[in-house]
DNA sequence: GAGTGGTCTAGACCACACG
DNA sequence: GTGTGGTCTAGACCACTCA
C-alpha cells in the first residue's frame, strides 16, 4: 500500500499549503525518485488524488493543484458566467460551433423528436480563472427560437432567449452522473483521455411549459460541487 | 492508445449484450492474452470501463458489468428501501454502528454545534439487489430525540422520527461531489482503495424548520444517477 | 492448493510542450 | 533540443478467494 502513503504525504502537502491551487508538481520521474519509487507506483498515487478532486492533470502538460470547486446549483436560472462572478471567480465562454443539424439519437429522445429533426446545436467551451471546466452542448427546437443562429450567440443563452424571444427559463429536469472524458471533449478540456467527469443532462421548459432545449454538460470533476436547497414533497 | 481500443471492444460486448449486468469478466491475465497485451495495459482500459460506470470491481473477486443505476431525487423524502422499491430492485440495510459521541469536526461544523458535543451517530451499509453500493453515516441532535438508541434502529429512520417523534423531514440542503473510497469504507463496499466514488452530504430541517440531523453518504459512483425536477428561481 | 487480483519493479519508446 | 507525460512491455511476489 505504498502508493497510499505517497497518496497522503502529497496531501499534507497541499493541505499544509505547500502546493497551492493552480501549482504544478515536479516532474513524475523526479516525484518518483523522492519518494524512492517507479513511476507506475508514483502515478497510482497521483491517479488516486485526481478521483479525490485534489489534483487535475492537463494532457502532456503535467499534473496542478485543484482550485476550490464551483458551488452550481441547479435550481437556479443563474447561468454560467453570473454564478462564477457571484463567487469571486472569473468566467468565460468559447463558441466552438453553432449550426442547425439533424438531433442525434440522444437529443431526438432528450426533445422528444423524431431523430433527424432538425435542431441547433452549439457547443461551448467555459473556462473559470482561465482554466477550461466545462464543455456544454445545446440543443435547442428551432420552432420557438426562429433565425437564432442569426443573432449573437457567443453571449449567454438565457440572455438571447429574454431579450429575443420573450422566453424564460421556468422548470429544468436535470441528471447528474460520473463518466470519463473521451476524444474531442477530452481535448477541448487539455484533459487526457479517460480522466473523470461528471455529466449533467438538464431538459429546460420555459414560462408556458414547452420544453425548449436540452444541455449536455461534461465537467472536469474536480471543478464543480452541485449544492441546493430543497423543499421535499412526498414521493 | 491501445487501452481505449480495448476498451472499446469489451463496452461492444456489454452494448450487444455479450456481457450482461452482475457478470464477472474472465481473468485479467486471459483478457489480457486474449488482446495481446499486457495485464498494466488491460487494467487501464479497465480503469476506464470502471471509471465510466459500465463495470466495478470487488476487492480481490474480480470485474463485473455494472447493473443499472439506481435513480436517486434528492427533493423526494422517500427512504433509501422505498426508492429501491418503487425502481423494482431490492433493498437491505446493514446496521455498523450506533452510538453516542462527541461530533467530529465535519459533522460539529455542518450542525453547527462545537466540536465534542454529543451527538448520535448511526452507520449503515445500503445493499441494492444484494450488491453493497452505499455507506451512510448519520449524525442527529439528540435534543430532539432522547433515548433514539433504544428504539429500533435497524429500521427507516425517517420512520422512527415520524413514528415516535412525531418529526418529519420537511427541507433539505444537499451537496453532490465526487472522490473515492478508502479504508473502513472502500471495505464495507467490498471496494478496492481508490475506486471512484459519488460523496453526497444532506443536512436535514423538521417541518418546524429545526436543523435536526445530518447523513453523509459514500456511494460505488456506478450506483447511482442524480434526477429531480426543479422549478427555477432566480439567483 | 490453484489461481486470482493487488501491488510493485525496471526498464523502454514516442510525440508533444516548452524554452 | 531537452525533458516531459503518455503508453507499453515483461516480468515478480503476496495475500486473498474459492473450489
Amino acid at each position: 500500500m505504498q502508493y497510499i502513503k505517497i497518496m497522503e504525504a502529497i496531501n499534507e502537502q497541499i493541505d499544509a499549503g505547500l502546493l497551492t491551487a493552480g501549482n504544478k508538481l515536479p516532474a513524475e520521474r523526479k516525484l518518483a525518485e523522492s519518494f524512492n519509487t517507479t513511476r507506475i507506483t508514483l502515478r497510482e498515487s497521483l491517479a488516486l488524488l485526481e478521483s479525490e478532486g485534489k489534483l487535475y492533470r492537463e494532457d502532456r502538460r503535467g499534473w496542478f493543484v485543484s482550485p476550490e470547486p464551483l458551488r452550481y446549483d441547479p435550481t437556479l436560472t443563474t447561468n454560467f458566467s453570473s454564478m462564477a462572478t457571484d463567487q469571486g471567480r472569473v468566467a468565460r465562454s468559447e463558441l466552438l460551433d453553432a449550426k442547425l443539424v439533424p438531433a442525434s439519437r440522444r437529443a431526438a429522445s432528450l426533445l422528444s423528436v423524431s431523430p433527424f429533426t432538425e435542431v441547433y446545436r452549439i457547443d461551448r467551451l467555459r473556462f473559470l480563472d482561465e482554466r477550461p471546466v466545462m464543455v456544454v452542448t445545446n440543443f435547442i427546437l428551432p420552432e420557438y427560437f426562429p433565425n437564432l443562429l442569426e443573432l449573437d450567440v457567443t453571449t449567454s443563452l438565457t440572455d438571447t432567449y429574454r431579450e429575443h424571444y420573450n422566453t424564460l427559463y421556468a422548470k429544468t429536469r436535470y441528471r447528474v452522473s460520473t463518466t470519463s472524458l473521451l476524444g474531442e471533449t477530452a481535448q477541448a478540456l487539455r484533459a487526457t483521455a479517460g480522466s473523470p467527469a461528471m455529466f449533467i443532462e438538464r431538459l429546460n421548459y420555459d414560462q408556458h411549459g414547452r420544453m425548449i432545449d436540452c444541455d449536455l454538460e461534461y465537467w472536469r470533476h474536480d471543478a464543480l460541487s452541485i449544492e441546493s436547497v430543497a423543499t421535499l414533497s412526498k414521493g
